[in-house]
DNA sequence: AACACAGCCAACCGCAAAGTG
DNA sequence: TCACTTTGCGGTTGGCTGTGT
């Protein structure tokens, strides 16, 4: 039994990419758009699966990616986003325009992690590390480690958060939280509850896409609230910034509520 | 020059979510 | 509702490159 493979592997091509089929790639995709990862290998005559093209495509290939160095605006950047967010790499990378979530997910572990270090920054859970572990007999109040007050572009602030009350009743899973949206540590529990702003959106056949450039964009969607992308609500704007062109964003993330 | 090691990053893998009939 | 397919995400791996010995 057992899973069946994502694509017949044998006579696939698999390793690095050579340059014709990038080239094959992004000729396809030029002509046809993108969708469809699974019958777009053989269409395009490329000896490789879809997911495999997928990646090619949205992490090296992609017209609108953004080539070298992070800033220093973008570390920090990153650094606060995944206080809230976790490893959710793809949030994270929506909010950095042209930088993928495979890209962002290395830099994390390649730089960041050794600079939070070097700060005396726990990069798990982004406490000073020589905090103490709390006891598991304690009761569930922590502090949110970092929040923001945005104020505007030019004011950002860290808030000291109010304490956050988190008791969790031993088999007691009621609420609308599951558990996915909840970070454990043992009995510790801290429910960011976030809504994250743009929402994934479903996907469907009229718009296979939507999904995907959700992630990317961050800001195609439909909506009446906020207009402003999150790196300008805290101040990291910058002309590349796709986000803030879009006159009509939704940016729910701040109206994340501690529970 | 040769080797070992570390850092980096593209790509792979497995799983879960979402879509479809 | 269910089974199956497709897509996307996050963790991990492997190979290339640079640096030190």
């Amino acid at each position: 039994m057992g899973r069946s493979p994502c694509c017949e592997k044998a006579h696939m091509n698999k390793g690095a990419w050579t340059k014709e089929e990038d080239q094959l790639l992004v000729d396809y995709i030029r002509k046809h758009g993108e969708g469809c990862w699974r019958s777009l290998p053989r269409a395009a005559g490329l000896q490789r699966c879809g997911k495999s093209c997928r990646l090619r495509w949205m992490n090296y290939l992609r017209p609108d990616l953004k080539r070298g160095n992070f800033t220093e605006d973008e570390d920090e950047l990153i650094i606060k986003l995944h206080s809230l967010l976790g490893n959710k790499w793809s949030l994270i990378a929506g909010r950095l325009p042209g930088r993928t979530d495979n890209e962002i997910k290395n830099y994390w572990n390649t730089h960041i992690k050794r600079k939070l270090l070097s700060r005396g920054i726990d990069p798990n859970n982004h406490r000073p590390i020589n905090e103490s572990t709390p006891s598991k007999t304690t009761p569930s109040v922590v502090e949110e480690p970092v929040q923001f007050d945005f104020a505007g572009p030019d004011q950002l602030r860290t808030i000291k958060p109010e304490p956050v009350l988190l008791n969790r009743e031993e088999g007691d899973n009621s609420g609308t939280t599951s558990e996915k949206d909840i970070q454990t540590d043992d009995d510790w529990v801290l429910n960011l509850e976030l809504s994250v702003g743009p929402a994934r959106t479903t996907r469907s056949k009229a718009n296979p896409n939507s999904a995907e450039s959700t992630r990317r964009w961050g800001s195609e969607l439909s909506g009446t609230q906020a207009v402003v992308c999150l790196c300008c609500r805290i101040g990291f704007h910058n002309e590349s910034c796709r986000n803030c062109r879009i006159s009509d964003v939704r940016t729910t993330i701040w109206e994340s509520k501690i529970l």
